[in-house]
DNA sequence: TGTACATCAGTGAACGCGCGTTCACTGATGTAC
DNA sequence: TGTACATCAGTGAACGCGCGTTCACTGATGTAC
């Protein structure tokens, strides 16, 4: 039954792409029970959304995981993961902005994200893509957290502001998260110490290109 | 005394941290009115709200304006507009939330963003970065969007995530702000069409650099 | 200058609503003898 | 095999709450004569 309430919240939040809207008694409603019921198996409210986080988290991490398997260049499993992630977040809006942008959770929320088995499987991307000289050696952590927040940057968005010319919203993904990932590749290259006036002149120096593809 | 509740109810947001507290009643007590005496000045609570978020966005412009006022180098004043955004979504960040993230204005937004004088100021920047030759000259629409999002990315999760190993916040997005921008730079350098594995071709084939700074 | 009146910002009380949570309870299930 | 009983998931009713919004109203203000 546990599985079950679970189940309806998600519905709830899924259909009504409203937060609000999950409440102890619509939840109850869906699964069939009445509203004291749901109190056998979640302690309250709280407990109940937490448990919904964590469910998504975990989803999160499966699209992830099966969408750079297979994949052998690190920055493109980088890629990859990024992509999966995005759409996760377009196909299940609520969900996601539960997960993220969720203000009831606040604390021993530091295992909550850094220890998902998704932020574990993309830090080991990284780990790749340093080892194949892209990145610095180094602790993976910071790469890890930039480049999510480039992908949550675009993903929340996307969600929260659909009227926005973006274009094809995957292509928009792409384009923010690539040009993160490779920018923070260039810095290292640079040196971090970098400015943005000794960047432009690097690129205004470096010899023309044709046009490829 | 139009004024008088819009400041309550920026103050309500700024001092219970909490959108859901802004609530008619409340608005009314801060003031020192009866709830009804609000709809003399708002139709009903959705007007309240949407002029609250075009309040904020007013602010963040003028933030935005006055960091990057007498800034030379358009990359750099790019990289400043950026940085008093973040500054100003981490010392609001109720405020920030609301206009972000909120449900309520679906309707006519396209506006709402698209035609705030903030908008227009980022894409003027961006405008002078393309004729100094940093990116592909063209609509600098779809660049402001991609560096908006990597602003909005890393100053939202600074907010709703703060017990993430961040190190100091503005230096993080200074780091995503700056890397995408790079980024984007190097991808119109190359072509739109480089993938991950030929930039990574590209970058590891560029000559060795001793570290500067 | 003095009176009658229109205007209208703000009032006080009430409406119906859905919420989270509690409480004593019921009634099926499975075990112990 | 048959009876008595403990267990406990789920019930039904009720609690108090704050909400958005409405309604007929009051009472100060300023104008017209």
């Amino acid at each position: 039954l546990r599985g079950e309430i679970l189940d309806a919240a998600k519905k709830l939040l899924a259909e009504t792409a409203d937060a609000g809207a999950v409440s102890i008694r619509a939840v109850a409603d869906i699964v069939g029970v009445t509203p004291p019921s749901i109190y056998l198996h979640f302690a309250d409210k709280d407990a109940l959304i937490e448990a919904v986080v964590a469910d998504v988290f975990t989803e999160l991490d499966e699209v992830m995981t099966a969408a750079s398997a297979g994949v052998a260049h690190p920055l493109e499993r980088v890629c990859q993961q990024g992509m999966a992630y995005v759409r996760f977040a377009l196909e299940s809006p609520e969900h996601y902005r539960l997960a993220t942008m969720a203000t009831h959770n606040q604390i021993g929320d530091v295992d909550q994200v850094l220890r998902t088995s998704a932020f574990a499987h993309f830090a080991e991307s990284i780990t790749a893509c340093m080892d194949a000289g892209i990145f610095a050696v180094g602790d993976p952590t910071p790469v890890v957290l930039r480049l999510w927040s480039s992908a949550h940057g675009i993903a929340s968005l996307l969600i929260a502001k659909p009227y926005v010319p973006w274009g094809d919203p995957m292509d928009a993904a792409y384009d923010v998260m690539g040009a993160t990932a490779q920018g923070l590749a260039i810095w290292d290259y640079l040196g971090r110490g970098t400015t943005p006036t000794q960047f432009a002149e690097w690129l205004t120096s470096l010899p023309p290109r044709a046009a490829e593809r």
